[in-house]
DNA sequence: GAAGCCTTGTCAGGAATCCTTACGACAAGG
DNA sequence: CCTTGTCGTAAGGATTCCTGACAAGGCTTC
């Protein structure tokens, strides 16, 4: 009588990974309401997840995102009006213009990710240290497996583990 | 000479559950196109994902979707007239209505357990059956402890190991 | 260096998705 | 009944993202 009556019909792990992506971000987003920064939107994340101190040209930010160059101009445009990043001429070619972080952005930055290693410092107090490291490991070997391109922290860790 | 220059600056955990899950998703979408059921949108998934033999009232896929009564609405219109789901009358509420798959949708939502089923077979493959069973066991873990409303298939699982 | 082609970023228009507000129909408790 | 709350729907709007087209600058080839 112990074998379930049906089939178990394993729910997707895209359902769970869902699960566990939206979880996290409510939380990341309720805390960020309530700082400094609370006139970022859900949107906005793209920039600072991908744009780093020696700036992004816009094509290479839309590519990362996986958005086209309009949607990543505009979102642009909104934290250029927000003060959060600027975009500078890029001096390798005439044409292009490096989005780079304001120092406000570089705080918004950090703040950030501030928030979500405390998030992730929760969740391993709700589900174990060892879990939560070991599901990061495992996430940073697909990540790095499935699309390079957009994690390329990994690549240097790698390099220096190599 | 070991440690990193700088300090490695983990990349947020939600970063890595978005690239695994649009890996996979997108995967699943490309077989998707490939089959029968191309005629199905991304949007439409939230209706195969939760409602099952017994039908769904509206309100309640809403709440699990975490939408709008009303884009849930929309999504059921669009699937009512593509032949996959019904609204039958719920016989306890003469308010409501339930939504029920078609033996159309139950072939379409069996065909997608199907295809998810093979997408984390193959990811065995490329990452380890180990590591993807332990990766979908912590994110159970995770899915029934932050949303148990959202797998209710956990819960029969549960229920049945204790 | 001129012609042709590619890339960069932008503009214009539109599609898709989801929301807020409001409402009629029904249920449940007094 | 009558009030209150819930179920589903309608109408209109906000957001987000897309397709198509374009000028400006770079790159290749002759």
């Amino acid at each position: 009588m112990t074998p379930a009556p049906k089939k178990p019909a394993r729910i997707p792990l895209t359902g769970l990974l869902d699960v566990a992506l939206e979880s996290m971000l409510d939380e990341f987003r309720e805390e960020l309401e309530g700082s400094e920064f609370a006139d970022l939107r859900p949107t906005h994340g793209c920039v600072f997840r991908f744009v780093r101190d020696h700036g992004m040209r816009l094509t290479k930010l839309a590519e990362l995102a996986s958005i086209t160059k309009q949607s990543a101009g505009e979102i642009v445009d909104d934290l250029v009006a927000l003060g959060y990043v600027k975009r500078i001429p890029d001096p390798e070619d005439r044409r292009a213009k490096l989005i780079c972080l304001t120092p406000k952005g570089e705080e918004a930055q950090a703040h950030g990710f501030g928030l979500f290693a405390e998030v992730e410092k929760r969740w391993m107090g709700r589900y174990g240290r060892e879990k939560i490291e070991a599901l990061r490991a495992t996430l940073e070997e697909i990540a790095a497996g499935e699309r390079p391109e957009a994690v390329p922290e990994l690549e240097r860790t790698e390099l220096a583990g190599v």
